[in-house]
DNA sequence: GCCCAGGGAATCG
DNA sequence: CGATTCCATGGG
């Protein structure tokens, strides 16, 4: 299916800035596993082509956040000052995904004190070992499968000390301690709260879960590179700036391609 | 060998 | 309470 973009939208920039861990570059596409099915992804001269058998245009438009009105936010931030008109000015082309819950609480969670390829190497072993295997591809193993292994097993995947809090967050899924649905009636503050009833969910983890999973642009997740930024520039306030979930996107692929910037 | 990586729990003053 | 330490693993 082939959608017209309107805005300024950045394939390659809102695949690689780190909100997702399964996308792979190809030649001149993207191909990735999206809720199960093999999907590639093209972008030319405003144009988005998806291939998949998952195919629901409402899903894409979705999962693409092609009906998001960007140009506000965008428009706040250029005038916001450095270092957030510089950041919005060079990576303003990137999308917030719509992606499974569960998979961006699992994907954030093996994220804890990791780097980011890493990091998608453990989820690739983890899809490997415990997904359910279509031809030549394999899907992200549900809360049910997981939470069925044990300790041992799941060390299969390399994933440290990270290991029993992905059994955790399994188990809480799978059994509806949090019910993950439940998230999209509820306020932001509540369900960061709600997830952090999982063992080895804070702040940070949780942030993500509801800024990528759900949309929630009221969330700034804080890692390692946004508090060098917060302290490098002590008079950015982000408390009141609307969908300021948006400005750390942006905020995070410009100090990860300027690290120079920080000294 | 040492340091760090999209943090959070456990422990300590 | 806030501050420090530990946690597995692998690449630079």
């Amino acid at each position: 299916m082939i959608f017209k973009i309107r805005d300024h939208f950045d394939l390659d920039k809102t695949l690689d800035c780190g909100q997702c861990f399964r996308w792979v570059k190809k030649s001149n596409y993207w191909s990735g596993v999206v809720n199960g099915y093999l999907s590639n992804v093209y972008f030319e001269n405003q144009h988005l082509k998806i291939e998949s058998d998952l195919n629901s245009l409402t899903f894409w438009k979705n999962y693409f956040d092609l009906d998001f009105d960007y140009s506000k936010p965008i428009k706040q931030f250029l005038n916001y000052g450095y270092p957030l008109s510089t950041a919005t000015r060079e990576n303003s082309g990137i999308h917030i995904l719509n992606q499974d819950p569960w998979e961006v609480l699992c994907s954030f969670i093996i994220s804890q004190n990791n780097n980011i390829p890493r990091i998608k190497s453990i989820i690739e072993r983890l899809c490997r070992c415990y997904g359910t295997c279509h031809d030549k591809y394999y899907s992200f193993p549900s809360p049910k499968i997981i939470s069925s292994l044990n300790i041992s097993e799941l060390s299969a995947i390399k994933a440290g000390f990270r290991a029993k809090y992905i059994l955790d967050a399994a188990k809480c899924v799978s059994d509806l301690k949090v019910d993950l649905d439940s998230i999209y009636s509820m306020k932001s503050c509540d369900s960061l709260r709600y997830l952090q009833s999982i063992n080895g969910v804070g702040p940070k983890v949780s942030s993500c879960v509801l800024l990528y999973g759900f949309h929630r642009t009221d969330c700034f997740p804080i890692d390692t590179w946004i508090k060098k930024v917060l302290h490098k520039f002590p008079d950015f306030n982000f408390d009141l700036l609307p969908h300021k979930g948006l400005a750390q996107i942006y905020l995070f692929s410009w100090i990860r391609s300027h690290p120079e910037y920080l000294e």
